[in-house]
DNA sequence: TCCTTATTATAAGTATCCTAACTATATTTG
DNA sequence: CAAATATAGTTAGGATACTTATAATAAGGA
């Protein structure tokens, strides 16, 4: 509780980066601490149910698909390696919220299916996120959360570009 | 590469939690999307420095400081605990980046201060992150920054009011 | 057909970050 | 002044996620 805000750019930051933007930089810097404040505090609503961020982005992701998917589409719908979503995979299927189901035609992929117990707790951990999200939200104008998104969206796209 | 944007909102999301928002889930997820995309990117630029995020906060935080900060005022800045900042101390430590100092007065506290090859590290991978994060952000006008640090600022203090 | 290359999932090792418990020192309270 | 409480930093153990390497399977070309 020291300051205000955590994000703090240093006066003289344009004479000491020249070929910089403050401006910039405060945009990446409060990006990144608003969206670490927002993982804590779901962390902390998933305790109760004895879920990791991570772990609660694959139980919505899989509830929220049609079909059982391959554990290379969560790994690219969650931004994290095969060999993260292995461990993840290795901690629900243990808990009996997943299960690996051998791929009909290729033999060397599975695929993962929720259980009904999975399935159950998805149902009763996701309306508390969402109504979470919905109150925290409601500090921005339902305007501000659109040109939010579209920036976020913008930028995403950038990222994703300069990334290889 | 599956989709254009890896955030999905389920087209029957607001049937199916009917006390939430679509669009608030969908800021949401966004946020914390970008947010990690930008960290895997500064992640890289870190690398050949040696550096994880977190360490070069650190650096960053020490060189902006006038004076050497106590490891709490650290971890407070980063909002991590005290003992990620012992974790983090110990290894710049060991690379003689920073020094432990016992404080003045309060025996219970340590001061950290840079060494010159801390500071030199700092002046080294700086300029390097904040150039890209001048040119990731180059996708949105300098009013859009300048809203998205608005809108940022609110959300982090209705984060910050409701953890605890 | 056989060989090369690509892709899948997993295993091993490392680093980060958390919580909880612990030690030492300070502060407050009766 | 003594006892209880609070605070600073560390330690230990666990979860997550990365990189690199490996085994199995699939796909494509000579």
């Amino acid at each position: 509780m020291a300051n205000q805000f955590s994000v703090q750019i240093a006066p003289n930051f344009s004479e000491r980066y020249p070929d910089s933007s403050a401006t910039a930089t405060e945009c990446a810097m409060n990006l990144v601490f608003t969206a670490d404040l927002m993982v804590k505090r779901i962390s902390e609503l998933l305790k109760p149910f004895g879920l990791s961020p991570s772990s609660g982005l694959v139980l919505s992701l899989l509830a929220d698909s049609e079909r059982p998917l391959p554990p290379n589409e969560i790994a690219d719908h969650l931004i994290i390696t095969r060999a993260t979503v292995t461990g993840l995979l290795d901690s629900l299927e243990q808990r009996g919220y997943v299960q690996r189901q051998p791929h009909h035609s290729d033999r060397r992929m599975l695929l993962i299916e929720l259980t009904d117990t999975g399935r159950q707790v998805a149902r009763d951990f996701r309306p508390v996120v969402h109504q979470h999200q919905k109150v925290w939200l409601q500090a921005l104008s339902e305007r501000e959360q659109q040109q939010l998104i579209g920036s976020l969206q913008r930028l995403q796209v950038t990222l994703l570009d300069s990334g290889e």
